[in-house]
DNA sequence: CACCATTCCTACTATTCTAGTGGGAATTAT
DNA sequence: ATAATTCCCACTAGAATAGTAGGAATGGTG
């Protein structure tokens, strides 16, 4: 149904709650998981993938946290997403094609492939510092509003 | 994992298969499986949405089947695929804000809009129409090769 | 009219994927 | 020493997906 999953899509929020508190040392699962209402359990899957593919990184113990592995104009949604959820490849042939006899001229499999592209693109287009720049420029109406 | 489902994939082949013979009478779902190498009796899944939707018509009886209900040039893989798998929308809070109370300054819900319009969009710019004069291109191709 | 190809429909099943929970070990600042 | 925190393995329930089974209804053709 080409839906993005919950670990897509919670991983680009816990990105996005350490892009927001950058450079104010480490960051606890566990105040990521209140800000955000995630379950702090289930934020612990999202962890592994992301530090071992060096987007953030970990110290242990009291303080202890989470931060960026690089400056958040250098992670996109791309980055993140390939890591969750896999590079996106609608279909499987497109990366496979020994998967499909057919594959070899098949019209469907290469407008699959362009599409895959498209969208890879659009999603590397939006990096954490985008999103942080939204964020304040919605903060800045809400005051004004007030 | 942003996957197209069966339902999707097979939907624009059969859709595909229908605008290769078009203009040639009724073509029926047997002939489809076969050429398609899908099992018929999955194939029907497809029949009744695409159907209801209006994209195809459907005579019964023997020497039935279906036909294009409108050119090639106006049927697009988004008319084919938001009828199989419902329209493209990658998280469900960007089509029902309510579900989450989040929703009304959350900027990345704003960022799945954004995205899920252009994964809309290039989808919209696929018609078969498009796919068929690809397809000639590749026989020339292959023509010329022997 | 009888036949048979074909559309059409309902229901079922097996498998995989997704989301979420549980319990507890290892590490380290204070 | 303590407490906060990262880290890990395993399990479960529910949903979605892919595919199958059996047969009723329709209508052109001989």
């Amino acid at each position: 149904m080409l839906k993005l999953s919950t670990k897509g899509r919670y991983g680009v929020r816990l990105m996005f709650d350490l892009a927001l508190h950058n450079g104010q040392g480490p960051v606890s699962l566990r105040d990521i998981a209140t800000r955000q209402s995630i379950s702090e359990k289930y934020l612990w899957h999202l962890i592994p993938p992301l530090r071992d593919a060096g987007l953030i990184r970990s110290s242990r113990g009291v303080r202890g946290g989470y931060v960026l592995a690089h400056p958040p104009s250098q992670i996109s949604l791309k980055d993140i997403l390939d890591v969750l959820e896999g590079r996106i490849c609608l279909v499987d042939c497109v990366a496979n094609p020994s998967l499909c006899p057919r594959s070899r001229d098949c019209i469907p499999k290469d407008i699959w492939r362009d599409v895959s592209q498209t969208i890879s693109r659009t999603f590397d287009s939006f990096t954490l510092e985008k999103m942080i720049e939204k964020q304040r420029s919605v903060q800045e109406a809400i005051n004004y509003a007030i």
